[in-house]
DNA sequence: TAATACGTTCAGTACATACTGAACGTTAGA
DNA sequence: TCTAACGTTCAGTATGTACTGAACGTATTA
């Protein structure tokens, strides 16, 4: 066999995660957490996935930054488990609605340098600033209605239990 | 004097391109382009932003690509000059709604090749791939939502001519 | 107190790629 | 035809960083 669907999914999301500047790895492990569907150890993960302890380390504690897995402990077990929250892609809208706000920050701050007789100068950079700002609050509505729809789905879950 | 507005600009776009994983300089291609108000020629570029003249061909024909600058021929030169198109950036959100876009087929190709009696996997391949699609669509109307606002100031603008 | 199992840290490498300099093809003018 | 100015291409480098292996600290067992 060459490679079955679990592995083009780990592969391709590691591919995606790498376009988006982001580690390889880090998306091979959000691929094999979603897959896995239950908390599994660093040292599992480092296994199936035939990458260092040390990668997963790293890595998998970037995603807990980035609300996209949690680290659970067991009772009995001094292992830390690592588990892929519901919807682990809402936080890529997070993430990059804080970027663009940063942005806007930061090119608001440099329109405001622009001295008083280079207002034709200043406007295009206000304009940019604005551009990142509005469109950073876009994909944070965006990314709240998506967390809705979680919160009614989840409810809905428990309620058929 | 150690930096100038217009400097600081360029610097900041070209470290905000960089952390969007693309070349440094296509940034600071930009801001140059936009704080000049007009075309300009690969060379001029190329001298002011202090690289080459390698960098800045390979760098601005990427940003024609994405829709972000035009080629200007003028009558009677040889040259090629290159402006920055009125608001640059909503092609940002159109670049990453085409990437959002592949990301959804691909992994639906995936989801797809799951079999039957591995449906409990196949479901969140499939939630992600979804995911990607509909943020494709949102970011797309909100571009064609600045596109709409760029059409209106424009034509504003020249019926105050 | 050893010995083992765990996660983290850190120095070193391996690799991808942005960028450069030089050579090239093309066009316009002398 | 020669020369000069332009943009592109391409091989080589320089640089940033993802990833590894080994050493470490800590906590649990014997």
């Amino acid at each position: 066999m060459t490679q079955t669907p679990e592995d083009k999914f780990i592969e391709t999301l590691g591919l995606i995660s790498q376009a988006d500047g982001s580690p390889r790895i880090s998306g091979q492990i959000t691929a094999y957490l979603v897959l896995a569907g239950e908390a599994c150890s660093l040292t599992q993960i480092a296994e199936d996935l035939d990458v260092s302890k040390a990668s997963v380390s790293t890595n998998v504690r970037l995603l807990e930054v980035r609300g996209i897995v949690v680290r659970e402990s067991r009772k009995g077990s001094r292992q830390d488990l690592w588990r892929a929250l519901p919807r682990p892609h809402q936080s890529i809208l997070s993430t990059m609605s804080e970027r663009f706000k940063r942005n806007a920050a930061q090119i608001d701050e440099i329109a405001a340098s622009f001295p008083a007789d280079k207002e034709h100068k200043r406007e295009p950079v206000s304009e940019l600033a604005d551009f990142y700002r509005q469109s950073a609050d876009f994909l944070k509505s965006w990314a709240d209605a998506l967390a809705q729809n979680d919160t009614i789905s989840m409810s809905k879950d428990v309620s058929d239990e």
